[in-house]
DNA sequence: CTATTTTTGTCATTTAATGACAAGAATTTT
DNA sequence: AAAATTCTTGTCATTAAATGACAAAAATAG
């Protein structure tokens, strides 16, 4: 997926709805959504499930998109080494081995 | 690394100098301070440039120790599947690609 | 036992994310 | 090409999350 706010422009002009339609659908305003989909604001996370289910998508396939593009954003606006996501798995690893859930 | 917040108690234990000392050089709250070594607070990444002047150590490294530590709670308190990490390297790739800085 | 250091709890303040609205630009319809 | 609709942009208000600050209890050291 090359990024989240083309991916839901898709599928809302695949249905051939308008941002105003959709918008109404999240419960959110159609200028919002409309910055979702040119990438100038991120999708809010708790409307996720909302979201799947308006669209019949895996909420947990969907989350993961979502997290790894504000990750991945982070890592690029911030000229961080990508190294990043090898440490940050080795860290979860750890935080398993050590579970304190 | 283990954890952000021990590598500090460490740090600082290995220059035998107090929450306070090492909070006042850090301009913050020695409490809050307690609370970063105890993991019941994450660290300002603001704060990083002064922190590793303090200990003589690298900023990209310890911005990459911190930010991955970042990830990974996230990751681990809700439960996301893994390869998410996976997923926002490539991401990190088609941004560099289609560069728009 | 006293002094010092650390931890915990709570609330204020700041900062970042999101919501909401208005107006302009682009597109579509007639 | 005028009118209607849809989309975009800018701005400010509101909300939510992160951090700061302080007090007091708990732990440790002397």
């Amino acid at each position: 997926m090359e990024n989240f706010g083309d991916y839901v422009r898709q599928l809302r002009k695949d249905k051939e709805w308008t941002l105003t339609k959709l918008a109404a659908m999240l419960d959110m305003d159609s200028a919002n959504l409309s910055k979702i989909e040119t990438g100038k604001r991120g999708f809010d996370e708790k409307k996720l499930p909302i979201f799947c289910e308006i669209f019949k998508l895996e909420l947990e396939t969907m989350k993961r998109e979502l997290i790894s593009e504000k990750f991945a954003n982070k890592v690029y606006y911030e000229n961080v080494d990508e190294t990043v996501f090898k440490l940050a798995e080795q860290k979860v690893k750890y935080l398993i081995k050590n579970d304190k859930h």
